[in-house]
RNA sequence: UCCGGCGUCGUCUAACGGCAGGACAAAGGACUUUGAAUCCUUGAAUCAUGGUUCGAAUCCAUGCGCCGGAACCA
């Protein structure tokens, strides 16, 4: 139970807010969501969950039209709904609220607790100070509350252009904490704004919309990250100052989520967008929920390595290895076996004879025979992949090379005779012979063979297009200072097979659906795909010990 | 120089004054019709210094280090 949950269960136990429970997910429709949002996403819904009514909100942040979409909007909604949980009608905007922080704001004035300042936004900047010197009073700050109330409407109204005029709180224009000198509540923007249109021309900030929607919605426990532990004071602040809120609601901080190989900042997903260096914000190697979806990941496999990452407070940078092995932990039980050939050399059996066929049935999954089996063919000619073979093998290859014999998964052994070479000495056919009775691929003298290959029968063989996304940064930590995390990409993030082989019963696979490709990793089948010719997406390759054997 | 937060194996995370444990990663081995999966084994940590205590990762003090904070962004 991590610290957050503990809190959660002293105040349930302890009957705090009689004992009510309610969290939220407040992302800002300006991007879609990543993994680091499904951790926040996580917590919220399972702390919700540890009360018997309690519930988690959907609420759209949607304060700042400049930057938010409603293209946004619609993707958040479907990647959590993706990652399994309902919000049903809990879903709400920050700009459904407006005429109503409107009137806190009035009430804030009324009270002697804000005004409007006349300044310019550079008069502003320079008056807050910093972190070694307090900020100066504005000379607007004494502003009588009738004149506050009248220019706040005429803000309201467009009488001002932007920068004329903000509203205020007035706290401390000497606070050590520089988020409680004096913050703005409104500013003037006559921009349209996805929901709400051009009904307003004044939007408030989030330090003010934030706690006060919380307060609205009757959230108990409102948890976000720690950046905004600064910013707590100021929180309650407001929920204070404006006043009559029952529950009031405590915001506790945790630690965002940070995983290597990889970047977590929107501004820098967006950058990979607007650059091109990946195809969208659902290319299948960006670390968004969309991408991952695209990618093969289940939801469920999200979910489990967030919460085997914990929850706490410590800056953190979790190692892409645990998500990648929650991923082949998950997938090895869900995904069927099935056979394809990305780099396809022709194997020719010389001696079985031309239009001589057998067939084998293979278990679909060799942990769960009761998910039935799979038929393949062997006939004299097929493919196997072409890095099996080596004319002269270093030590413990158990693969393909003169004279060796390997076995074909679930048929029979074959040895290697001759390898045929175009001009420019590429290998463009293997020849080999077969045992037959090694038939279901052992043989009556008990003979061991090392190594299994997979493959694939002329007439099995359909062609296929097969993607390979390999990490998007070679570098562990793209964002340290050192260098632009641009420098970082990998430049073998994405390799397109376009001469693979697979199974026939692939040809009409349906978007989504995920197999083992033996011996090659995991795979689904991208949303390009075409019934006559499927398009594969690596999820992530099987763990490769040969690799270990072969570096040393 | 100010304010806030945080320091436990390489990484993530447990411990609530009482044997520093787990997972990933690493190394070695067994098994294997996927060099997969599975199984076994091994190495690996309390930031430092003082104090309180029978006993400290935990409490206190001091120091050091790291992160965040000076948008009319969220």
């Amino acid at each position: 139970m991590h610290f957050i949950a503990e809190i959660v269960e002293d105040d349930l136990r302890t009957g705090k807010n009689g004992a009510r429970l309610q969290t939220r997910f407040p992302p800002e429709p300006n991007g879609y969501l990543h993994i680091g949002h499904a951790k926040a996403i996580w917590i919220n819904f399972t702390i919700a969950a540890r009360a018997p009514f309690g519930a988690c909100n959907l609420r759209l942040d949607d304060t700042n039209p400049a930057t938010e979409e409603d293209r946004f909007v619609r993707s958040i909604q479907e990647d959590i709904r993706w990652l399994g949980y309902d919000v049903g009608k809990r879903v709400f905007f920050a700009s459904d609220y407006f005429e109503r922080l409107y009137e806190c704001a009035q009430t804030l004035v009324r009270k002697g607790l804000a005004y409007v300042d006349s300044q310019s936004p550079e008069e502003i900047r320079d008056k807050r100070g910093n972190f070694y010197t307090p900020g100066q009073d504005s000379p607007y700050r004494t502003r009588s509350v009738e004149e506050n109330l009248d220019l706040l409407a005429r803000m309201r109204n467009g009488e001002f252009e932007e920068g004329q005029a903000v509203l205020r709180a007035k706290i401390d224009m000497t606070h050590p904490n520089m988020n409680m000198r004096d913050p703005l509540i409104y500013r003037i923007r006559k921009a349209h704004h996805h929901r709400t249109g051009d009904a307003w021309c004044i939007y408030p900030m989030y330090d003010f919309a934030h706690p006060l929607s919380d307060a609205f919605e009757g959230v108990t426990h409102s948890l976000c990250s720690l950046e905004f532990e600064n910013h707590r004071p100021l929180y309650d602040w407001f929920i204070e100052a404006v006043g009559g809120f029952d529950p009031v609601p405590r915001q506790i901080e945790f630690a965002r989520l940070n995983v290597t190989h990889t970047v977590l900042s929107k501004r820098k997903l967006q950058e990979l967008v607007q650059l091109e260096k990946v195809s969208g914000w659902d290319d299948p190697r960006m670390p968004t929920l969309a991408g991952m979806r695209r990618r093969g990941y289940l939801p469920q496999s999200i979910l489990a390595f967030i919460e085997r990452t914990g929850v706490a407070k410590r800056d953190n940078m979790v190692e892409i290895e645990l998500l990648e092995h929650q991923i082949r932990e998950d997938l090895n039980r869900e995904a069927n076996r099935t056979m394809a050939v990305i780099d396809p050399v022709k194997v020719t059996i010389t001696n079985m004879a031309e239009g001589e066929k057998h067939t084998f049935s293979i278990p679909v999954h060799p942990e769960y025979p009761e998910r039935g089996t799979r038929e393949v063919t062997l006939e004299r000619e097929l493919y196997i992949e072409r890095e099996d073979y080596l004319e002269s093998p270093p030590k413990k290859w158990f693969r393909l090379a003169p004279g060796q014999e390997v076995r074909l998964r679930g048929a029979c052994f074959i040895r290697a005779v001759e390898a045929r070479r175009d001009e420019r000495g590429k290998l463009v056919e293997l020849l080999c012979t077969w045992d037959p009775e090694s038939k279901g691929g052992g043989t009556p003298d008990g003979r061991k063979v090392r190594g299994t290959l997979h493959w694939i029968s002329k007439t099995d063989a359909i062609s296929c297009e097969v993607h390979l996304y390999d990490r998007l940064f070679s570098e562990p930590e793209p964002e340290s200072e050192d260098r632009s995390f641009l420098e970082c990409l990998n430049p073998d993030s994405l390799q397109i097979r376009a001469e693979a082989l697979c199974d026939r019963s692939l040809a009409q696979s349906p978007e989504g659906a995920v197999f083992q490709f033996e011996r090659l990793g995991y795979f689904c089948v991208d949303r390009t795909s075409t019934p006559g010719r499927p398009v594969f997406n690596r999820t992530i390759g099987l763990r490769d010990s040969w690799a270990k054997i072969a570096q040393s």
